[in-house]
DNA sequence: TAGATTGTTAATCGATTAACAATC
DNA sequence: TAGATTGTTAATCGATTAACAATC
């Protein structure tokens, strides 16, 4: 185990082998090569290996890396060894969807509360959980130790959303919202933003008035 | 204007500035320079003003870049001075939650189409447009000609929904299924998955058993 | 022993940032 | 003219990949 500071990219990649590494689990796979999860994943083996070898000495020479201790040390890594709890505020559509995936995220991560401003959805139902109005929210995060919020709401909200979560103690926050959040360096943000997601992949289609690419 | 091949950076950096431009017009601003850009999306002015310079001179030294020119200019850029059509396969609370977004997308990208494998499903009425089953996907692709598809699927149906619509002649494709998809090198493929993005962000949080990191 | 595969160092590649002449 | 800001080159930084000794 070194002591370097573990870049982004690394981190990323982490979950992607956790993804697979539990597919392998789950066909009682005892064993596997960064040579083989590099072909599955699209990545350089070397990569891999080099990825691993930040936080310890997981394989073995001549065998590769077990499956279950290797799951085990990513959990560890990610801090999902531990229940992560997680709010989500913004009970449309998209919030809708996300809360679903919480049958996905039994690595630990669960959302445990949702919210929203609108009066017209505080109260509904999703899957298991009832949606509640935002002045809700601190005392939910402390009560249940909420660590990590997601932002679906409106690019208009967004930011008043991540002052609240901040201001009641979250962490980290994972933001769907169209719009840069500003906030202070100690909290983590993650933005995903479908609309740039799609956007940039017409920059690849063919033709067009001048082609200039590829 | 040069010819060097732009890295995938760059171009997902495009809609970005795209998205405060158009802000920006809206507000009636006529000007802006790399400083206020950088200063708001949190980039590097430089880079901007590199990013752009890949693909012209777009802006006046001592002055900035004249807002409403560089939005056609990114614009074109993208390829998005015509209309994209789009297809979107999964017909769940995710691909719901994103054909609401065509709102959004009035930057010539529509989703013109939804289809979904289940019975149930199909006839359903989202927004504007009726679910069809999978076996129109192929005529609707011709017919509309529909370049980029959007898969939503549980992770075990999108590669057979990838390779349907790449049979149908789609050219892009923007993966919600948390499964990396195979594909011929001329098809273009993005990934956004939301439980690898959240994992990650477990890592960034303060304490845990063992502290490694910052 | 022979074959496989790791962990790690060195080489390469690519992306970001700083600096500044050109010029509005 | 003085101040602002671009476009671009050079410097820096960081990430990926290749190569290989160590070893199971």
């Amino acid at each position: 185990m070194k002591s370097e500071k573990i870049s982004e990219a690394v981190v990323r990649r982490l979950p992607v082998y956790l993804r697979y590494l539990n597919e392998l689990h789950k066909r009682e796979v005892a064993t596997v090569s960064s040579q083989e999860l590099g072909q599955k994943l699209d990545l350089n083996p070397a990569q891999i290996r080099k990825d691993l070898a930040y936080f310890g000495d997981f394989g073995r020479k001549g065998i590769g890396y077990d499956v279950s201790y290797l799951i085990e040390k990513i959990r560890q890594i990610l801090k999902i060894d531990q229940q992560i709890n997680v709010a989500l505020v913004g009970a449309g559509n998209l919030g809708q969807a996300l809360s679903n995936y919480n049958a996905y995220l039994k690595d630990n991560m669960k959302i445990v509360a949702i919210f929203d401003s609108s009066e017209a959805k505080v109260g509904k139902q999703i899957n298991t959980l009832t949606v509640q109005p935002m002045d809700e929210l601190g005392r939910m995060v402390e009560e249940h130790r909420i660590r990590i919020g997601i932002i679906t709401v409106p690019d208009f909200e967004a930011q008043r959303v991540a002052d609240t979560m901040i201001e009641a103690g979250i962490e980290a926050i994972l933001n769907f919202a169209p719009t840069i959040l500003k906030a202070p360096p100690h909290i983590r943000i993650h933005a995903t933003d479908f609309t740039t997601d799609l956007l940039s992949l017409a920059y690849y289609l063919e033709g067009g008035k001048d082609d200039d690419n590829e």
